[in-house]
DNA sequence: ATCGCAGATGCAACTTTTTGCAGGTGCGGT
DNA sequence: ACCGCACCTGCAAAAAGTTGCATCTGCGAT
């Protein structure tokens, strides 16, 4: 598993022409892949590190971010968004008669990216999708 | 173009076992395939046909229609969600360069649906996709 | 036609997210 | 090391969306 400093975030943020500043490593040092925040889960880890933070700071950092793609940000239906660093794509099959939730492979939509490459020439990002639906055992 | 009046809105309710309250007819009745509407722009819609409705009882019935895949409920990127009436599976590509939106036909995403039910038994429903990325202009 | 109740609505409080603005700070240039 | 200013941040208010509860109502049953 990757270990990541704050040197190792500052760089990056520096490599792609963003400002370092104390709340922007906090938050993006909250987040981590495989794991989805709300924004206020990121905005109580930041707190305890770095007191005084506040919200819209966390709001806009995560909006940032995820222009990005350095994070994404994906309504999963649990009424707040959630974040989560993007470390290799993945998607989400949500069922909406259980409410269970199963990992998509990004091997199964990357066709669709191709496609739409192809036909319309826009580079899709599908980082992150949330695909609702009915599982094996709720759809009869 | 089909033609709906409010005895048809009425029988579309009744056969899938919900109430046929005036509200829901109006807020129905406010949605055209086609047009993408924001919660307020139905709020104010209806209230001109039938003042006193409360902006709640807009959120909770879109939310019913969306649960019953009548009504697509969509973050197309500009602060509010959009909704907008079911009539034929459609899809949009948003360039977060220049902002320019293009639809995408479902014949692109039905394989995605098909792969997912085969590979996972899990019936997706993906009605309308909002699918952010570079336009070919914007890419370079 | 009337009754009863599960489900819908209105209302108000609350949570979540966005925005405008004034002051603060990172960082390139000297 | 210092300056300058474009970009960030905090703050406060607004906008967008959710929730609990008391009342009201559509509609199946009598
Ligand atoms: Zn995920
Ligand atoms: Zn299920
Ligand atoms: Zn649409
Ligand atoms: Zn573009």
């Amino acid at each position: 598993m990757e270990q990541i400093g704050p040197e190792h975030l500052a760089r990056r943020l520096r490599d792609i022409g963003q400002r370092v500043t104390p709340q922007r490593l906090a938050i993006l040092g909250a987040l981590r892949p495989g794991e989805h925040l709300s924004a206020d889960e990121v905005f109580a880890a930041v707190e305890s590190s770095l007191p005084g933070v506040n919200r819209s700071t966390v709001y806009r950092t995560l909006e940032m971010l995820r222009d990005l793609s350095l994070v994404s940000e994906t309504d999963l239906g649990g009424g707040a968004r959630q974040y989560e660093r993007i470390e290799g794509r993945h998607h989400h099959l949500i069922c909406q008669g259980c409410g269970r939730q199963q990992e998509l492979e990004d091997a199964l939509v990357a066709p669709l990216r191709s496609t739409i490459f192809e036909r319309y020439g826009f580079a899709a990002g599908i980082e992150h999708l949330a695909i609702f639906g009915l599982c094996g055992e709720c759809a009869r």
